[in-house]
RNA sequence: GGCGACGUAGCCAAGUGGUAAGGCAGAGGUCUGCAAAACCUCCAUCCCCAGUUCGAUUCUGGGCGUCGCCUCCA
């Protein structure tokens, strides 16, 4: 089994292979914390989530670092109308990052560094950049002197004339050697020292620019060469690119081997949601609109490949969450139906064959809708042999590895329900009461309005059943 | 203007040079007090045109359409 993932950087499906045996450094471009994050950020969250499970999946250990940029001009600018600190201002939405990934079920990554802490790394990243003359400084500022790095759009494959071309750099008020040459530090403010928003540096006090904080941040906690970066399509250029410049001429060495980049997603329109265009939707907002944040993450990550735009609707989130619950369903059906005498050995092989399929689907480039789309024909398989009892104790044994298989990447599977309310217990039991009296009619209304409540319920020959449904049909 | 992606059933979506996984929705059944769940059956020739080929949805060219990046952006 080998894994082959798609680096931005050629083009093309590689075999993947770490620096160091066993051990995978990879970084993943984390949240601005300027506002709430919204569904399509998450998106790229989850897939990096994808990444490292599937790579933990392989057999490799991972350290993940993941940054939180909690200073930017967006960041200054709304704690400026606050009133406060861009420290205080920041808070609420790094808080509210983190609960997002934790209702979403995203493993922990082993560091989160926060751009304002690493400030004494980004300063000396940015003296090296000056001595050995990749920046320059211009009026207090410092920019990275893009001539000097030739590799300069290697990844985003734009040249030069492409950009100039693009007439759409705005005329500079700043002394820029080069149009495209990019902020690595900026002068400070009179009302930066409000925001608690300049530093002191050599080459005069200020605050760093965006890019830097990456290089510097990657550089600290993995070394000068990653194995893997990642993040979302749209920052392939600038940022990505500007790293590049920044840590290979800084470091002299390849900053990253591979670049893994997920496709936006695109509002209910087709266009690609986005804070500054308006319209966004938060995780929040699903969540009061009635979906569950287990369907969330199962059509973040699974519905379509991470390479292609998928759209935000009702209908792709119902589909979701019909699956989660197929899913669970078929889980709990095996784990609770007792061994049949007889073990189909041909479903046993089938299933060893699923399970193997499944993995190479992962494993060429993540390819998760390919093998969650292989799991539910086998399911269906599966479910008949239940019905039919010819699932004895290998073929539960077989089942239940491929349920953990799949929930490794999906982690949908097993995340336990939230219990259940006294008094909802209360109701089944009188439902069950009046069953046994038939009085029908009450019954029906009591399923009815557990129903009505998100509670399900399905009598079987082997009791009364009940679990959470989506409040949106 | 430059660079690029995509266009598969009502919806979402995987995929391959040899006549198209899966999920949702829908229809009909089996089972059940009724439901639900589960299972069974039905539901596409892959945007258009031309070319290469024994054969193309899959390769090449053209067209149409949608979208992205080139500017803050996951």
């Amino acid at each position: 089994m080998t894994l082959r993932l798609h680096n931005t950087l050629t083009g093309a499906k590689e075999v993947f292979a770490p620096l160091e045996e066993g051990h995978v450094r990879m970084y993943t471009c984390g949240p601005t914390v300027w506002n709430f994050a919204h569904v399509g950020n998450l998106r790229a969250f989850l897939f990096y989530d994808l990444v490292r499970r599937h790579l933990n999946v392989a057999g490799y250990r991972t350290t993940h670092v993941m940054n939180l940029t909690d200073i930017d001009d967006r960041i200054l600018d709304q704690a400026m109308h606050a009133g406060t600190t861009i420290a205080e201002y920041v808070k609420p939405y790094e808080a509210a990052f983190f609960e997002n990934m934790a209702s979403l079920r995203a493993e922990r990554a082993e560091h989160y560094p926060r751009a304002t802490e690493h400030i004494p790394e980004m300063v000396d990243m940015i003296s090296t950049l000056i001595k050995h003359e990749n920046a320059y400084v211009a009026d207090g500022d410092v920019y990275f002197r893009i001539a000097s790095f030739p590799k300069y759009g290697a990844l985003s494959h734009l040249d030069r004339a492409g950009l100039k071309a693009g007439a759409r750099v705005a005329a500079d008020k700043y002394d820029k050697e080069s149009v495209s040459d990019f902020a690595l530090w900026k002068k400070a403010h009179p009302e930066d020292e409000k925001l608690g928003a300049a530093w002191d540096a050599p080459f005069g006090r200020g605050r760093p620019g965006w890019h830097i904080e990456c290089s510097a941040m990657s550089k600290r906690y993995l070394g000068d060469t990653l194995d893997i970066h990642s993040g979302g399509v749209d920052l392939m250029f600038p940022h990505h690119e500007n790293e590049i410049a920044q840590s290979e001429a800084a470091n002299h060495k390849t900053f990253a081997r591979v670049w893994l980049h997920s496709e936006f997603l695109a509002d209910a329109t087709g266009e690609k949601m986005s804070k500054s265009a308006g319209g966004f939707t938060t995780l929040r907002d699903l969540v009061a609109a009635g979906h569950d944040p287990l369907a969330v993450r199962f059509f973040l990550i699974a519905n379509a490949h991470y390479r292609s735009r998928v759209r935000l609707s009702t209908e792709a989130l119902h589909a979701a969450a019909e699956q989660v619950r197929r899913l669970r369903e078929f889980a709990d059906r095996v784990k609770r139906t007792p061994a049949a005498e007889t073990d189909d050995g041909e479903l046993a092989k089938r299933t060893a064959e699923v399970r193997a399929a499944y993995r190479e689907a992962l494993d060429d480039d993540l390819n998760l809708p390919q093998g969650i789309g292989l799991a539910f024909d086998h399911i269906r398989e599966a479910n008949a042999a239940l019905d039919a009892g010819r699932v004895g104790a290998l073929n539960k044994v077989a089942l239940l590895a491929l349920i953990d298989d799949m929930d490794a990447h999906l982690d949908v599977i097993r995340a336990e329900e939230p219990g259940l309310a006294a008094e909802v217990e209360r109701l089944i039991a009188e439902r069950e009461e009046a069953r046994r009296s038939r009085d029908f009619a009450r019954a029906d209304r009591i399923r009815d309005d557990l129903k009505s409540r998100g509670i399900a319920l399905e009598d079987s020959r082997d009791g009364v059943r009940w679990r959470r449904i989506s409040r949106v049909t």
